[in-house]
DNA sequence: GTCTATAGTGCGATAGAC
DNA sequence: GTCTATCGCACTATAGAC
């Protein structure tokens, strides 16, 4: 599979996460029109992830916001109660959703390897789908809120465990021969973060989302190989 | 060698930094007695390293540095003019420190295996002395001047270079079989990396700078062999 | 539903006593 | 060399016109 096809298959954009956002919030949100509310959400999403990304969140000023997104301070206080609020929002929904993408494209099991690939290829995929959020979570985790901070460390537990699995498969049934896969598992994690976290030199080197995905794959393969 | 001789060897620490900070800042310190100003330069570091990691570096308050370091206001500012100097200050000193170590370290040379385990162990054994401060470059790099980011990147990009020549040469006698050197140099760095990142997973799993050093020079060596 | 104008708060930085 | 007290400013958040 590769990520033009990924994208096709699971629909995954900002407008679908905003539009989940807004149905999400009956109450919190005092714009009525769903066209009107998620068409700013997009703005608001999009502009709050950029400073954030370029200057950190609690160093972007609400103003900055209003500014990049093209509201006024009023509309901004129509979609949030405080700053923190877009805080949460992010946290509660973008968090899930990326949860739920993920656990979804990662439901066929075949051999351990080709299970391990499509880990490898899903999360490298959906980090390409939603690059400043995975980005966000990684970068302003200490800014979050505990049970935040409880649900990314979780999560990062989570896969772990899963190439930690499906590694110690590969070993009963012979196909890998790896000593400790926790330890590997752990060196597995970074080179899927690699992609989002350092975008600048892999754009300028020409390298696809799929070159990269073929070269992780690769590159694990490697070390899980029987000795002969 | 082991961590212990590699400091011990190296007398890397944040005296030895502070040290330097004060004697290369005649006059911007307005304290004269190098003893005081060292110890108060230490807590100084200590405290902004400590906020930056736990609320980033423009969320911590000067109220909060003096609280977290024990000096006033009044005296903190008889070492720094601004809040941006303690930025300044470490960009400076703690950029060039590092790499003028890491430069030293690296300097033996032998097999391009040899050295390639030199230079991961090295790299990783650095950031293993100033945790705080290479956590510190990774994640507030974005509040850094425009010169630091371009000597951060070309930092990046060097260790990278070192590993992919490093590559090449066993490419050229036959001890490796990389077909893409300067992906694969891409895939070691975040290796390094995540010693610093992952912090909190590696020490409540009991595993040892040096238990990890070797761990990934074997997960790297087992991608570079020739298939047999 | 969106705007501008403004109230209230907490910040960085300084002055001057000790 | 270090302290406390205070100034001016930029921020978040709100009120009320349109």
């Amino acid at each position: 599979m590769d990520f033009e096809t990924f994208i096709t298959d699971t629909r995954i954009s900002v407008a679908d996460l905003c539009r989940e956002i807004f149905r999400g919030n009956p109450g919190a949100i005092r714009i009525k029109k769903e066209s009107i509310a998620v068409k700013n959400l997009v703005a608001l999403y999009n502009a709050t992830l950029k400073l954030s990304a370029e200057k950190g969140f609690h160093a972007m000023t609400l103003r900055d916001l209003c500014r990049e997104s093209g509201l006024s301070m009023g509309a901004l206080y129509s979609y949030i109660t405080c700053k923190e609020d877009l805080l949460n929002i992010l946290q509660n929904f973008g968090l899930q959703y990326i949860s739920r993408k993920l656990m979804a494209a990662v439901e066929t099991t075949a051999s351990p390897a080709e299970t391990l690939h499509t880990l490898i290829r899903t999360h490298i995929f959906l980090s390409e789908a939603l690059p400043e959020l995975f980005t966000f979570f990684f970068m302003e985790s200490k800014n979050l809120g505990r049970d935040t901070q409880r649900v990314l460390i979780a999560a990062e537990l989570y896969t772990e465990q899963m190439i930690c699995r499906i590694l110690e498969d590969g070993n009963r049934s012979g196909k890998f021969h790896v000593t400790d896969p926790l330890m590997i598992a752990a060196h597995i994690k970074p080179l899927l973060q690699d992609w989002y976290l350092k975008r600048w030199k892999y754009s300028s080197r020409g390298v696809t989302v799929d070159d990269y995905a073929a070269s992780v794959i690769a590159f694990v393969d490697a070390g899980l190989k029987p000795f002969i």
